[in-house]
DNA sequence: ACGCATCTCGGTCTTAAGACCTAGACCGCT
DNA sequence: AGCGGTCTAGGTCTTAAGACCGAGATGCGT
């Protein structure tokens, strides 16, 4: 018996193209699509396909939101994401929340269809491409800091406050905040106690 | 010409004791005596002694509090603390604050005469017991946490917020802060951020 | 029984932190 | 000239942190 498919992506041609194309092997069977989160949670809940094809932009949100509920309905499907764009929080994100697997749409027909095989065996099929940005992002995470948010956080880590790090700049504490704030956001931290805490682990 | 000086002490007795006892020697002499710290800095704006022999135990408080004002008279007298108890707060903080030395009651005679004969030459005349206490403190600042602080303290130094340590552990965010703020002062740190250095610094 | 430490919270109040938005000044690149 | 990145910093608003105070519940040693 066919693994059982469900479509969900807000461009119907995009859909169309799935399903004409997936519809040509025997050991695939499209059940049903859906052009936003709801209604895909929805159509999962009826049908209770095997595994659930969900693009990220969709129409009522991102498609990551729905990714939970997707996983927490009875059947509990399994949840390929298939994206236009490789982005990196979206990537790490997916995958800790229990996604089956990250491929890219213009990886080409075979990737899909051995993609979609692949995470049917309970393997996690990731796009070479989001594979090199999940192994090498290694090559210091600080590179992606200006130079004054790095002078900023080495003061952080020293346990700082940021009116003690503007009067060592010789700036505002407004300025300081700013910094503050872009780099937490940049390294995906929360709060200046993981920041420091990072900047020990990186060497000051 | 003598060295005066100002004996401040809540215990007559005590005070008699030492105003007989420093007596006897010529390069001595007791100018004054007072049982309280409002007195003792009263009286050694009148009198001008060259040390103040100062107890910590007082009627209107602890001595310590009244160090300072102590040395910003005009006259400036060297203040000699002499305790009966051994206390490692009092003892850093007489010595930050500018004490010109830090002697035990049950030390003996002979001590107090050459520890007074040594503060006024200008040396810091400190008590065995209390050098000991100074220079081996380094047996884990942690030792005086309490179970419940420690723990605190390795979520902190793992970059929690309080609120996420609450539910952790089990308990509200008011008792998390409780500990934070005791750990905070036992540790002489300021702010959540400092403190998880430190506990990385002392390995978790 | 008593004191003492610990753990638990509650309240109140102040300050620190951050998010988010805007914007001018500079600089280097094309 | 125009563009993009950086640094600066102002404003506003919300939430997190901490200080300080009190207080009830355990438990432990004497």
């Amino acid at each position: 018996m066919p693994l059982r498919l469900l479509v969900v992506d807000d461009h119907p041609v995009v859909r169309e193209g799935l399903k004409a194309f997936l519809g040509l092997y025997g050991d695939l069977e499209v059940v049903g699509e859906a052009d936003c989160g709801e209604e895909a949670v929805s159509k999962s809940r009826e049908l209770s396909p095997d595994l659930v094809l969900l693009d990220l932009q969709l129409s009522d949100g991102h498609g990551l939101t729905f990714l939970p509920r997707l996983l927490a309905l009875p059947a509990r499907p399994k949840v390929l994401i298939l994206t236009s764009f490789l982005e990196e929080d979206g990537l790490r994100q997916a995958l800790s929340l229990g996604a089956s697997g990250y491929l890219l749409k213009h990886a080409g027909p075979a990737a899909l269809l051995d993609g979609i095989r692949s995470a049917a065996r309970g393997e996690m099929p990731i796009d070479p491409a989001a594979v090199r940005l999940l192994t090498r992002p290694a090559l210091n995470p600080l590179a992606s800091l200006t130079p004054k948010e790095r002078e900023v956080l080495s003061h952080l880590a020293q346990g700082m406050s940021n009116k003690t790090i503007a009067q060592a700049l010789g700036v505002s504490e407004k300025t300081v905040k700013t910094h503050v704030s872009s780099l937490l956001a940049k390294l995906n931290l929360k709060g200046r106690t993981q920041a420091a805490l990072f900047a020990k682990e990186q060497g000051l």
